[in-house]
DNA sequence: GCGAAGAACGACCGGTCGTGCTATATTCCA
DNA sequence: TGGAATATAGCACGACCGGTCGTTCTTCGC
């Protein structure tokens, strides 16, 4: 059972998290946030003790919902290239994201916090490591398959799928671009195609 | 000769271009740039109508300087594989930036403008364009000189390398690692070495 | 169903924001 | 060098910011 302090609580993160993707967690007012929610400011403040833990909380939820969307999902395929292409899939559908508006949190974040101390960028830092080490144990578990080269730098090929990601976002939300998906698709078939063991 | 009007509103903007690598373009702020420039606040506004005048310049100053530290030079080198290389070289070096605190402004109002319709997002979109058209350019006449191979797609070459520079500030700025470059120098070279004509 | 704990409210704080207006100081040209 | 043009300052505005207050209404355990 959840109370009802609970559960507005839960409300108020999820539209902060909706609304942080377009404008992000600087941006984000607590003004504008109270009228959405239809709270008074005071009212949604003595939920957090500073904005910084709401913001703490709405970047967690975002981290707990790209592990639900993008990462477990992909875990249940099967090992080796399958679920490296499941991981792929996924990220591009996060990114151009269904009824988000905005776009990929993270990307914004990594802009908006690559300067700026605190506890914050502090938990992206270590949300986006993840992602990488992700990708990468991925790739070594195609590896270790047989799908893919043994000599392959499975940091170099997360390196790349995050470009690629990063790229796409760009290309589709900024340039609008017809083909934006069409570019991620190939060049991640690509790297895909250059990772594989010779046959 | 330059009347003194012209001088400090030089002062301003180039004051607020490094500014805003640190804040973006939306965080600027005429108070805090004013007491940069030691301008009274209004006297500083009275040299634009608006603030959003101000961005605009702002950001056509950052793009004079990237053709003027990116592009410029690269033209001066051999048609071809050189020019392409240098490019990418002038890419990285802007990225990283010497003495720029904050990340790539492109790259950050990529972030901040992907949903925040006006004449900022325009001019932008335009020089976004313009840059990957000048990769792509890049690219072809590196196909005409026998360079590259003959059916290469120079707009998905171009996607690539703006995917491999982003996924670098990411890694340099955001994550510290200390592989950030390796990570992107590889990805060129690896980028380039399939784009070859077959020997 | 009563009383305590929790949730939400409205008013308000000191500050900062962009943007006017008016007046003074400085620059520039005849 | 004087007078027009320009550059800067001072001040005030309304809106909004994150945050605090005391108060009231609602939930919940006993």
């Amino acid at each position: 059972m959840m109370t009802k302090g609970e559960e507005t609580r839960r409300e108020i993160v999820d539209r902060a998290l909706s609304l942080a993707s377009e404008v992000g967690l600087e941006g984000l007012s607590l003004g504008n946030l109270a009228a959405d929610v239809k709270l008074s400011k005071s009212g949604l403040f003595a939920h957090f003790k500073s904005k910084e833990a709401l913001q703490l909380e709405v970047l967690q939820r975002a981290i707990d919902r790209f592990v639900g969307e993008v990462v477990r999902p992909a875990l249940v395929k099967p090992r080796g290239e399958p679920r490296v292409a499941a991981i792929f899939d996924r990220y591009l559908a996060w990114i151009s994201g269904h009824e988000r508006k905005g776009s990929c949190l993270f990307i914004a974040l990594t802009q908006e916090y690559d300067d700026r101390p605190g506890a914050v960028r502090d938990l992206l830092v270590k949300s986006q490591r993840d992602w990488h080490q992700t990708i990468a144990r991925a790739a070594r578990i195609a590896i270790e398959q047989g799908h893919f080269r043994a000599d392959l730098d499975v940091e170099q090929f997360a390196y790349e799928v995050v470009g690629i990601g990063m790229a796409f976002q760009q290309l589709y939300k900024l340039l609008d671009h017809p083909k934006a998906e069409q570019r991620a698709r190939t060049a991640f078939r690509d790297l895909v195609a250059r990772s594989r063991r010779p046959t």
